[in-house]
DNA sequence: TTGAATAATGGATGTTTTTCATCATCAAAA
DNA sequence: TTTTGATGATGAAAAACATCCATTATTCAA
C-alpha cells in the first residue's frame, strides 16, 4: 500500500535530487530508503525509479507518486498542525446551536470579535434540530445551545448571559401605542406574527394568553424579523420580541413596544454545554464574550 | 506521524459505526486498530475518540483526521488506480515534442482518436526547446519527436510515419504560379515567409537557394501557418510548406503550390522514441496511430 | 587508472504492528 | 434485578517490518 513515508521520500528526491541526500534530509539512511521503494516497487508491479548514471530518474509512474505527494502532504502537516493545536487547546470547532430567531443579530456581534481572537477555530450556526436543540448539544452535533428556554439537565451546564424584556411591538399608529402594558384580552381582535414553531414554546401564549385564557384573532407565522417588523409598521397586525431588538429598529420604523401586563415577560438567554467540557479554554472564552456583549 | 492506516482507521469508523466492524472492513483485529490510534494519541498528546457507552464518540481532534481522510484516501486510491494501470501498460504520460511546424493540424488529427483509446494516457505538446528537441527527448523531457530532420543517435530510434513533397506557395495571380516548379533565380526578387527558426534550418534553404548560390530579396519571420498563408495569398510574397498542407487551404484560398526544382524536395516526418522504451504499449500505439493518419 | 560519489543489496538487529486472550463497561433482555 | 451479548481497552507473545551497517556495483571526473 501508498503510505505516507513514499510521498515523503518521493518529495524529499525532488527537492534534494539524489537518494543519498534525501536520505538524509528524513534523517533515514539511503539504504532504508531504497529498501522502502524497493518494497513498493514489488507490491504495484512497477517500477518507480530507475539509476541513470549516478543519479535516479523517475518513471512515469514515480512522477505519479510525486504528484500526489505535493497534493496531500502539505494537507497532512497542516492537520498535524491544527491537532497539536488542538493539544494546547487552541484550535477546534465551534458548533453553536440556536433556538432563539431574534438573537441572530446579537450573536453576529459576539462572533466578530471572537473569531479574530481564535483564527484556528472553525465555526457552524445550526437552527434546525430533528430532536430538538438539547438533543443537538447532547449527541454532540453542536457544542454550544444558545436558548431562552433552558431545559435543565445534569449533563448540560446553562449560563445565563443577558436578561431581556420580552416586549409586544406595536405600528406608531396602533391604538394601543400609546399604553405602557398591555392586557390579554385586549389582543382578541389582533393579528399575531411569530417565527415558524410551535404555539406552546412561544412566551406570548405560554406566560400571557394562555394563562388568562385569551387568544388572538390569527396567527399568521413569518420566517425573519425583519419582514415581520415591516408588516407591523404597516399595522397589519403584531408581534413579540426582545425590547433591545424593537429599540434597534424603533429609530427607523413607525413601530413602539409595550410591556405585557403590569409585571411584563422578563426573559434570560442562556448558553448550554456540556458538562465535561468546561475546561476548553476556547469554549470557555466564547462564554464570557457572549457575557460581554450587548 | 499520522499515517495513512489512521485515516484508514477513522474512515472505516465513520463508514461502519463501531471500531469492530471497521476491523474487519480493514482485514485487521479490533485490538490492532486501538492500539494503533492509542499510540497516535500519545504521540499528538490529544484524544482522538473516546467511548461512550458502548460506542466512540469523536473528539474535534478525531474529526480533524477524519476530515483530512475524506479528502485525501480517495486521491491515495486513485493514484494506487493509476499505478496498476501503468503496470499494465494502460497508463502514463506521453509528452510530445514537435519540430515541424506545419505538423500540428496533422498531429491533433493523430491525438484526437488516441486520446479516445488511452483515457488515461496524459498528454502534452511542447514545441520550444532550451537544448534543441534531441536534447529534450534524451533528457527525458519529452517521450516522442516528431521531426522532418533526425539526427540519428544510437539511443534514439526514429520511424517514418509519412512522406510528403516540400513545395513552394504562391499567390494564384502570382506570374510564377503556373510553372509546375521553380528554379532557385526565379525566387531572387520575392519576399519569403518562414516561421521563425534559423535559415540553416529550412529546407528551402539548405536543399534549394544555398547549394544554387541564390537568395531571395527578403526573408521575413511569422508564426503561424494560417498568416502566412493569408499574406501569401494577397500576394505580399510567398512560402514553402508541405504539399499536403497547401491542398488543404487551397481550397477555400487564391494560392498554388509548385515543386522545388525539377526533382522537388521531398521529405519524411519521422517519429523518434528511446530505445529502451520501445516495448511500452501506449507509445507503439501513438505511432501505429501516427502511421494511419495522413 | 584511480578515487569520489552514487544507488543497490544482504544480513543482523531492534522496533513496530498484529494477534490472541482477557478484562471492563454498557445496554437491553429476561 | 440479574443475565447476556456487544462493545472497546489492555497486556503479552508472536510475527512482520523497518532500519542500519557493511559491502558491492556503477558512473563520472580528475
Amino acid at each position: 500500500m501508498l503510505e505516507r513515508i513514499h510521498l515523503e521520500i518521493l518529495s524529499a528526491i525532488k527537492e534534494h535530487g539524489t537518494l543519498t541526500k534525501a536520505a538524509d534530509s528524513l534523517h533515514l539512511s539511503q539504504s532504508a530508503l531504497s529498501h522502502s521503494i524497493k518494497k513498493l516497487e514489488s507490491q504495484v508491479a512497477t517500477q518507480i525509479w530507475k539509476k541513470e548514471g549516478r543519479n535516479l530518474r523517475l518513471t512515469a509512474a514515480g512522477e505519479r507518486i510525486q504528484t500526489l505527494a505535493s497534493r496531500v502532504l502539505p494537507q497532512f502537516s497542516h492537520t498535524e498542525l491544527l491537532l497539536s493545536q488542538i493539544a494546547k487547546g487552541e484550535a477546534g470547532a465551534l458548533r453553536i446551536g440556536m433556538e432563539c430567531h431574534p438573537c441572530y443579530q446579537w450573536l453576529l456581534r459576539v462572533i466578530h470579535p471572537y473569531l479574530q481572537r481564535w483564527p484556528n477555530i472553525d465555526m457552524d450556526v445550526k437552527q434546525e434540530f430533528q430532536f430538538g436543540a438539547l438533543g443537538a448539544l447532547l449527541s454532540y452535533e453542536i457544542d454550544v445551545l444558545i436558548t431562552p428556554d433552558p431545559l435543565f439537565k445534569p449533563q448540560i451546564n446553562y449560563i445565563p448571559v443577558f436578561g431581556y424584556e420580552h416586549r409586544l411591538v406595536v405600528c406608531a399608529e396602533h391604538k394601543l401605542a400609546d399604553q405602557e402594558f398591555v392586557l390579554p384580552e385586549q389582543l382578541a381582535q389582533e393579528v399575531l406574527f411569530s417565527y415558524p414553531v410551535e404555539p406552546l414554546r412561544l412566551d406570548i401564549f405560554s406566560q400571557f394568553l394562555n394563562p388568562a385564557k385569551c387568544s388572538v384573532k390569527k396567527h399568521k407565522n413569518i420566517e425573519t424579523t425583519e419582514i415581520m417588523l415591516q408588516m407591523v409598521a404597516a399595522n397589519r397586525g403584531v408581534c413579540a420580541l426582545p425590547g433591545w431588538l424593537v429599540d434597534e429598529h424603533a429609530k427607523s420604523m413607525p413601530i413602539k413596544s409595550l410591556r405585557f401586563g403590569e409585571k411584563g415577560i422578563n426573559k434570560q438567554i442562556y448558553v448550554g454545554i456540556r458538562n465535561k467540557e468546561q475546561q476548553i479554554e476556547y469554549l470557555m472564552d466564547f462564554i464570557s464574550q457572549a457575557k460581554k456583549t450587548k
